[in-house]
DNA sequence: GGAGTAACCTACCGAGACGTAAGTTACTCA
DNA sequence: TGAGTAACTTACGTCTCGGTAGGTTACTCC
């Protein structure tokens, strides 16, 4: 009945990587099951096992695999350009792999076996919010910025994609990618166009006291 | 030899919640495990099923009640006083409830059962986000915006303060929660203040054609 | 002090998961 | 054509977990 074709090592470690990956991304990693993936590819247990030694292995593999093409292709719009086009053009960049690669996006999105959450999307924040840093260098070094601000700034524009990312893949809403990206981008570059020499040093309201948790 | 107190109903409820709390944190919802969680309480499986009937419903329970302390800490100061302190008032809150309850934090971010990852958040974001659109409204009411635009600044400044909240909790890093909090608020207000009219009208550089996945 | 009730426990079931041992099929190439 | 190897299976072991049935302990209040 069904057409078992008989595959390459490599042709069936692809193919698995995507069949896992769609499992992966609507089930989570806890939920997924490797015989529920091997049944999807029209395998047995023991073929994923050969390829990737363990749940987590495969896993693995997916997310690396995943990070790199989304790397991929946000390198080269922030690699060229005008500051502001090299901005926008990252933040385009995101959100079209967001749309373009919505199983990928979840799987990077969701809770990692490697625990402490979010890692997948830190990595890439090491990895690209890095030169979103040296993007802003140059437009606003003239600001002597405390260099521990930084990571503050490079987390808070990425949580600001990722975000706007996965409202987009959750709900649609009518709203194109290339307009969020617009919406974004203005947000962001204005954001740090536009920021006090010194926020630190702006007068604010006293912090309320933390009531403490019971325990 | 352990001194095991009988409590009451309600004072067992509330432990096992904070129990779970901490067990949910640092395990996510599939890994931890109902009996994991009564042990820590000093308590056999039963009681935890007779006040709360599933696992998914204690996870309800502890989400919704963290959801409520969350909500309540970011109302108060986005309610009073001039537009630029209530937002750096309502970041401040966020990030110092990151602070104070870590492990509630890390419930709302971790992956839920209810599926469609990061419900917890989105809630907020219903909750709160729509009290930031109103704060705004009434500092660029004057620039016409599209309205489709708004859930994309509501979520953009969410995402940024979450996943700052998130680095924090993560890192320590030596930066203070009221430094970062200035920091965000800073970038999201200047942002705010200074968009362009309309941003869906600035020109762009053609997307690249997305190139899609096999398969 | 004894009955009634609220809090609690031991012991178990069944399902489903990861991972493996050992054997089988089909393809290749001399 | 036949041996060797790469791709693949069936079948199982073992463990953990969610959830429940039925009984036991301690506290309260008449």
């Amino acid at each position: 009945m069904k057409s078992k074709k008989r595959l390459s090592a490599p042709e069936r470690r692809q193919q698995l990587m995507e069949v896992a990956r769609a499992v992966f991304a609507v089930s989570g990693y806890e939920s997924a099951s490797i015989e529920e993936i091997a049944r999807q590819a029209g395998v047995s247990k023991p073929i994923v096992y050969e390829h990737f030694g363990s749940k987590e292995g495969l896993h693995a593999a997916v997310v690396d695999r995943e990070l790199d093409t989304l790397v991929a292709r946000v390198i080269k719009p922030i690699s060229e350009g005008a500051p502001r086009e090299r901005f926008e053009g990252a933040v385009l960049a995101f959100l079209a792999y967001v749309k373009d690669e919505p199983d990928g996006f979840a799987v990077l999105t969701r809770d990692s076996p490697t625990a402490h959450g979010r890692r997948g999307l830190t990595r890439v924040i090491g990895a690209t919010a890095e030169r979103v840093g040296d993007v802003f260098a140059a437009s606003f070094k003239h600001a002597g910025f405390n260099p521990r601000a930084a990571p503050i700034y490079a987390n808070a524009l990425v949580g600001m994609v990722t975000q706007v990312g996965q409202w987009w893949a959750a709900g649609g809403h009518g709203v194109s990618i290339e307009l969020a990206a617009k919406h974004v981008a203005a947000l962001g570059w204005m954001g740090m166009r536009h920021l006090p020499k010194d926020p630190e040093m702006l007068p604010t309201k006293k912090v309320k006291a933390a009531r403490g948790s019971a325990r």
